[in-house]
DNA sequence: ACAAAAGTGTTTATGTTACACCCATGA
DNA sequence: TCATGGGTGTAACATAAACACTTTTGT
C-alpha cells in the first residue's frame, strides 16, 4: 500500500474501513531506516568466495559483515545496491554483473540501535575483480564461504541468515536458468562453467553429461570458432564460449543429490 | 548494512573509507515510509481470483489496488503482511495460510505523494473465504485475474507489475514445490488439485499422467481412506487426500510449454 | 443409454546416468 | 610415456507424453 491515509491526518478513509474498524494511529506512520545488503559471490581458486567488510565500530565492532549501506533519497534499492557494488568492489563496469533481488529483512531487532529495514541482493562477479583495495582501518575481503561459521565467527547483524539465503537462491537458480554464466568472464570454457555448479553445489558433475547437457540448451553458450585455451597448464586446449542469449533452462539441469536443504522456506 | 554510520554524527566509520572518500550526509539517513502490499490468489468457479480495494481518494482515487498498509514499529513486513491478510479477508485462521515475500519496490516515483518503500507478498487461499464484508465506500472484491487490464482499468501505482510478478513466482513455484495444496481446502480430490495447476498456469494438463506424477511423489498428498466425494455432479466420485508433508517436488512438474515469460528477469 | 469424470494400462519418445574410450597437451 | 583434462560414443535406466480403455456416477 502506498502513502494513502496519511495525507489528511485523522480522516479515515475507504481502506481503514476493512481494518476490523481501528483507524491507523501516528505510531503507523514512523519512519524506518531503509539500507541495502550485498551478498556479492565470486568463484576463486576452485572455491565460492563472498565479499566482507569487516566492522569497525560498535555494535559488532571486529565482525565481519555483508557490505552496504543507506538508500539515498532519490535512488531504488536496485540503484543502491548497484552503486555498493561498485564502490566495495572497486569494478568499473558493473553494469553488466548479475545483481538479484534476495529479499527484505525486517525483523524489529535486527539492529539493535535503530529500525532498519533492509533489502538485501545476491551478486555475481565473474572473477576476484582485484584483491580488494582500500584498507586502513576497516578492511574488506574476499573469504571463502563457509568456512566454519563464516571464517572468523559469525557474522555481524543477521548477516549469517542473509548470507545462507543467497548461497540457496543462487544454487537453486543454477537449475533452471542460464545464471552460471554470470560467474564466467566474457571467454571461458565448459570445464569452467562446470566448476560454477561443482563449486556452487558442492558436488562434482560428470563432465561428459554436462557438455552434452549444455550444448543441447539453445542460447545457454555460444562457441567462439578457433578460439582456445590450455587450462591449468595440462590437457587438451578447450574451446571457448560466450554466454548466449537464453535466460531459461529447459529441461532443467537439477543436483544429483535431490537431497533439498530442509526448512520450512520453499 | 545496518544502522552503522548513523550513530555517531558525522563519524566517518571504516565503511566509508569504500564509499569512494565521500562520507554520508545528512540526506542520507532520511526516512522512508514502509508499506505492505498483499497479492492474495484464490481460485473461485474454475477462474483465478485476486483480492483487490477500491482506492476512496487520490491519487489513483476510484480504482482498483492491491491491498495492504504500514508497517507499525513493533511489527516484521511478515507480521504485517499476515495482520493485513486477516483483516482484509476477514479469516481467522489466517495462520495456515501460504503467505511468501515477493520482493520490494522501491522506485522513488512509484507515488506521486511521498517516498514509499513497499515489501510485497504472494498469499494463497484455499477458496473464496467470504463474499467480503464490510462494504459502503471503499469495496474490496475478488475479481478474475487478468480481466482486461484487471478488470477495471489498470491497478493504481505499480500494483500491476506487483500483480504480474507475483503471479509469475506462483505459476514458477507450483513446478518445484508443493505449494498448489495450499489452494486447495483440508480434504480434496486430485482432480481439485489438477485444477490448480490448469488454472494458474492456463493449460490443460492430462488427467492420468498428473495424477501419476502427484502420486508417484512422497509426502506430496496423501490419501484418507475410505473417504470419497462427487465432483461437480457428474462422473465417478473421487477420492479424497490432504496435503503431505513434503515441500519439494522433485522431480519438478514442468509447465507443458516450456514458454518462459520473457523479459530480463530470471 | 449417455455424458462426464475417475482411475488403469500401454506404447513411444525423450532425457539422464554411468561408463568406456580417444585426443591433445605439458612435464 | 604418463598424467591430465577435453571431447565422443553408447547402452541401461528413468521419466514424460499421448492415448486407449474401464469404472462409476447423475441425468
Amino acid at each position: 500500500m502506498q502513502g494513502r491515509d496519511k495525507d489528511e491526518g485523522g480522516e479515515r478513509t475507504g481502506h481503514e474501513a476493512y481494518d476490523n474498524g481501528e483507524a491507523y494511529d501516528r505510531r503507523a506512520y514512523e519512519p524506518f531506516a531503509v539500507t541495502v545488503d550485498l551478498a556479492v559471490f565470486t568463484i576463486r581458486s576452485g572455491r565460492l568466495h563472498i565479499l566482507l567488510v569487516e566492522r569497525g565500530q560498535s555494535p559488532y565492532a571486529g565482525r565481519w559483515a555483508l557490505p552496504g549501506g543507506f538508500l539515498r533519497p532519490d535512488e531504488s534499492a536496485e540503484r543502491a545496491a548497484r552503486r555498493e557494488l561498485a564502490e566495495e568492489t572497486g569494478l568499473a563496469d558493473v553494469a553488466g554483473l548479475h545483481l538479484e533481488q534476495l529479499r527484505t529483512y525486517s525483523e524489529p531487532d535486527r539492529d539493535p540501535r535503530m529500525r532498519v529495514v533492509s533489502v538485501a541482493f545476491a551478486a555475481l562477479v565473474p572473477d576476484a575483480p582485484q584483491a580488494h583495495g582500500g584498507g586502513d582501518a576497516a578492511r574488506a575481503a574476499w573469504l571463502p564461504y563457509g568456512t566454519g561459521a563464516q571464517g572468523p565467527g559469525p557474522l555481524a547483524f543477521d548477516h549469517d541468515r542473509i548470507l545462507a539465503d543467497a548461497h540457496e537462491r543462487i544454487g537453486g537458480k543454477l537449475e533452471y536458468t542460464c545464471l552460471a554464466t554470470a560467474f564466467c568472464p566474457p571467454r571461458f570454457t565448459l570445464g569452467e562453467l562446470r566448476q560454477v555448479y561443482e563449486v556452487v553445489w558442492g558436488t562434482d558433475l560428470d563432465p561428459a553429461n554436462f557438455r552434452r547437457k549444455v550444448l543441447a540448451t539453445p542460447g545457454f553458450v555460444e562457441q567462439i570458432p578457433g578460439a582456445s585455451r590450455l587450462t591449468g597448464g595440462r590437457g587438451k586446449p578447450a574451446a571457448l564460449y560466450r554466454a548466449g542469449g537464453a535466460v531459461w533452462l529447459h529441461p532443467p539441469l537439477l543436483r544429483p543429490t535431490p537431497e533439498r536443504p530442509e526448512g520450512p522456506r520453499p
